[in-house]
RNA sequence: GGGAGAGUUCCCGAGUGGCCAAAGGGGGCAGACUGUAAAUCUGUUGCGAUUCGCUUCGGUGGUUCGAAUCCACCCUCUCCCA
């Protein structure tokens, strides 16, 4: 039987991927293949969290540091490249590591989720934006309905204007809903056999402290100046978003005191926390370690490790 | 010391006699999620129950059928003149 066994640790942000991930790698002559959209940007270090140049020297990282900032990237872009790494390190025999925590990501790539067709069209996705601005979101609404009645009643009722505008570009450019091509991409199953681990805290104050402290941390390490030179750069759609630099815009402006840019900054992070802890709660596959029952991570890999073992994963 | 004004639900902030448990925003909580996902969007947010009841708008009294809204006094804060 092929081997196509990979581990995948994942959790919201500030909860100890990175760490127990490289002690897992270790442990199991792994390598890590990222899974988060912005740690995929190079040079930004500081905001996203990048394990150090020492933690990366231990284990081979795939997916992390390679792409210019001003690239934009996608959900399909990932999940080739995250096959192509997994099956480059299942070929040599080790252990693909996934670890992130951009749900989407992870989701796609485990489900083999198919994106192989290119259904995306600038144009024609900015005529629509232009559209709803001038005639409103329900003019949009109107086209939808008459091509795909399915998501229309869905997003009708969310007036999700995103969506909407990315169900009518699908069909502009593909000739086919994207309730189709919902149905049409699951119909693969999984190319993997793998195992979910989920870093987590019982108590959601605990995970928010900890995010507190490491958002003052990334100010001490330089995240000041690591944004004075991100913001020279014509940073693309994706990068751009990422927390922890346009939070910072307004103190190097001198529109805002530091404390106010730093108190902000914080809260953006815990609630993008919030959001990814929304995202993984509805897979039950997730083995979950809650991290506030443990007070060393060393205790943390020895619980992941037993849950590997528990599962019989290699050898099962 | 003299004058002007302000105190509203977790926060900001609207409300100037009944339609106010109190607009709106923020935050919190919950949810959705298929090519920008660190994005985008939805619901909910005094307490307890089945269209209802109870406790709230700095404090204490008062006017009124009825007050966050009017009156008196008190407390706190801001500003202006000394």
């Amino acid at each position: 039987m092929v081997n196509n066994k990979i581990i995948v640790i994942l959790g919201p942000t500030a909860s100890g991927k990175t760490g127990l991930s490289i002690e897992l790698a270790k442990r199991y002559n792994g390598e890590i293949i990222s899974a988060d959209s912005m740690q995929i940007y190079k040079g930004m270090n500081i905001a996203t969290a990048k394990p150090t140049v020492e933690e990366m020297c231990k284990v081979k990282h795939h997916l992390m540091d390679f792409l210019d900032p001003m690239e934009t990237y996608s959900v399909g872009e990932y999940v080739l490249d995250a096959e192509k790494a997994i099956t480059d390190i299942l070929s040599r025999n080790k252990t693909p590591i996934i670890c992130g925590g951009t749900g989407l990501y992870i989701d796609s790539l485990i489900n083999g989720i198919n994106f192989t067709d290119d259904s995306s069209d600038e144009k024609i996705r900015d005529e629509l934006y232009n559209l709803a601005e001038t005639k409103g979101i329900d003019y949009l609404l109107d086209m939808l309905l008459k091509i795909d009645y399915d998501s229309y009643v869905k997003l009708s009722q969310q007036r999700n204007l995103r969506r909407i505008v990315r169900a009518i570009e699908f069909y502009k450019v593909t000739g086919k809903t994207i309730t189709e091509q919902n149905i049409n991409s699951q119909s693969t199953s999984s190319k993997y056999d793998y195992l979910l681990i989920g870093l987590n805290a019982n108590d959601r104050q605990f995970l928010y402290d900890r995010i507190n402290r490491r958002v003052d941390l990334m100010i001490q390490n330089g995240l000041i100046e690591e944004t004075k030179g991100v913001l020279n750069l014509d940073l693309s759609a994706t990068a751009i978003k990422a927390i922890g630099y346009k939070e910072l815009i307004p103190y190097i402006n001198n529109e805002a005191s530091l404390d106010e840019c730093i108190d902000k900054l914080k809260m953006e992070t815990r609630r993008y926390a919030k959001r990814q802890l929304t995202w993984f709660r509805r897979n039950k596959n997730i083995n979950w370690i809650y991290i506030d029952r443990y007070t060393s991570s060393q205790e943390i890999v020895d619980v992941a490790v037993d849950i590997i073992n528990k599962k019989d994963f290699f050898n099962g």
